[in-house]
DNA sequence: ACAAATAACAGTAATCATTACTGTTATTAA
DNA sequence: TTAATAACAGTAATGATTACTGTTATTTGT
């Protein structure tokens, strides 16, 4: 992966934020800068960035989100405003619930990796 | 909410597969019985299903899913075929882990609820 | 430094999932 | 049975994402 100004001004900008911006709003930040960035060009590098696992994509709401912290961590989503907040690994759940900081009404968990089908085709 | 031969197919369809459909499949194969039902009238009923919670939406990269599955359990999505798969919730993670059925290399949890700040503004 | 090779770019067109709209049909309650 | 209207089919519109094309900038070898 070759060095382009654009991919370090987008790498920059999502680790100085917590709010896991999707694209638009990453491309319309950056816009700010380099006036001619391309809003393919975001993608492409958020893309790049993921497959090299720099940063994570969230999938919340049928877009991607972005997040730069690779810390041991998971997200809360206000079911009202949609905004993605981060909780630390070790405090999962019932301490959320304790300071009542977030009412919890339910949460999902996804797991990942490969199925016994696809371990034998690879 | 009013009474509707679709609907009542489309939750018929959902219940009877555990492989987490999105909407054009389950539009594909409801035409298979109804030739004419279109694929607006699929998205409105599963987001009315949706909304009643009779059904659950899961977003899964970057395309709902859907399962009519209401017992306490998360999924399994393998990183190289995209299926999902069911599992109870009592034997999450480290069971999953030690039969080897999935090879597990990680996985996300995400909390919904409200956050503080819209805990006033409603 | 220089130049050839090519990764990455800007700009735009295309695609795909989902939603909105419009005139018609079917359910329901009086 | 009928009036009110929720739900429908069909189609157009939207919004996120990807693909394409000709140009620019990084890199590697000289």
């Amino acid at each position: 992966m070759r060095y382009s100004r654009q991919r370090e001004a987008l790498l920059a900008l999502l680790r100085s934020t917590t709010s896991h911006p999707d694209a638009q709003w990453l491309y319309s930040s950056l816009r700010q800068e380099q006036p001619n960035i391309s809003l393919g060009t975001v993608y492409r590098n958020l893309r790049q960035l993921t497959d090299e696992g720099e940063i994570l994509e969230l999938c919340y709401g049928n877009t991607s989100h972005f997040d730069a912290d690779l810390s041991p961590h998971y997200h809360l989503q206000c079911a009202n405003c949609k905004r993605i907040f981060d909780i630390p690994a070790e405090n999962v759940a019932v301490k959320v619930k304790a300071d009542s900081e977030f009412i919890v009404d339910g949460f999902s968990i996804v797991l990942n990796g490969i199925c016994r089908n696809c371990q034998n085709v690879n």
